[in-house]
DNA sequence: GCATCGGGAGAACGATCGTTCTCCCGTCCG
DNA sequence: CGGACGGGAGAACGATCGTTCTCCCGATGC
């Protein structure tokens, strides 16, 4: 296994360790046992755990916008079905098992107190999110405004469906985003 | 100091601290620091940290259905205010100093993969505030859809509030709330 | 064939965790 | 006045954490 495989095996580990189970309870002895990358490797691709950490979520923000703009691309529709996409997007997101929430909202919360870069990087994912929303509704003339308000919708969204374990809210919060983008769009 | 001072002064900590750095980075010995009872006291009042854990999200949880009852009952204006008013509400809180978020997402995040009884109290918790939600939403004849909507509205301000640090969410949800409302007793 | 080097397995280290135990002092009851 | 008792301070304990070190093996270059 060379140093490029190594890495992306412990990225992959550590995003489904840290999700099922949270960034501190899981042990850098557990990660190399699940990932089967040694410690010394795993020491040598990140200096301490906090990179690890940081590494993780660097990545997964860089996934979750590329995803999010290859489903937006998918929709031809125009603005108002691009944003209103977002949240099948979520919905997809939410039916997949094991599904515990945003890995952003969860270790802000866990670690967003005492560890700066966490919050700045989670405030970055969720600006980017707000960013993408804000593009469709201004290709609709809506108010900016209107793009904070479906960004609530769609965070709320992930955390109900995070604690509940249900998708539903997915739809719940397209439905209300509909209404909004209709009554801005009146 | 008798034994039910020490349980408040015990619980008021906690709670202070879990919010600030999170359940895992606070250890009992910070505990005992910080709110002046010996260890022996403590877990003569709490014989584990999970069964501290637990009664700081109990209280929590029921001081948050008391406010948010005692707030709306200051609304004389019927329900459809009172279900505004929720958003008031909250932007008073996130205006607090030092705001982090909702205790029980921040909490959920950090334990609810290994805790069960954690996630079922943010279930509970969660679930009550739709509730009453869902009791103004009721009253003004609206489907019961709308009740869900806007807690995800409302769940929504809090995580971003939190990240972001302002108290902004609040208004914004609030508008968005009196779309939806207005939409659905059309 | 032999020396060199990178990497694997896992022991070791110091710190810190949750929890318990020891020791000691002040207080009450006879 | 004496002794039983409750509680405070904090040491002690075993476990586990993040991190480093040791030892050994297999491949590679000359």
């Amino acid at each position: 296994m060379d140093a490029e495989a190594a890495e992306l095996k412990v990225l992959d580990t550590a995003e489904r360790l840290f999700d099922e189970r949270g960034v501190q309870a899981v042990g850098m002895d557990a990660l190399r046992t699940a990932s089967g990358v040694s410690l010394k490797r795993l020491y040598q691709l990140f200096p301490s755990k906090d990179v690890l950490v940081e590494a993780v979520l660097r990545r997964r923000d860089g996934a979750v916008r590329d995803a999010l703009a290859a489903h937006g691309a998918r929709v031809a529709d125009g603005p108002y079905e691009r944003a209103l996409a977002v949240f099948d997007w979520l919905g997809s997101w939410f039916a997949e098992p094991g599904f515990r929430g945003c890995a952003f909202i969860n270790t802000f919360g866990e670690l967003g107190g005492v560890a700066p870069n966490v919050t700045t990087l989670a405030r970055d994912h969720k600006e980017a999110l707000r960013a993408y929303l804000a593009a469709q509704t201004d290709a609709l003339g809506a108010p900016p405004a209107l793009a904070d308000q479906l960004a609530l919708l769609a965070n709320g969204a992930m955390v109900v469906a995070g604690i509940t374990g249900s998708p539903e809210p997915a739809a719940q919060a397209k439905a209300a985003a509909r209404v909004l983008l209709d009554a801005a769009a009146r």
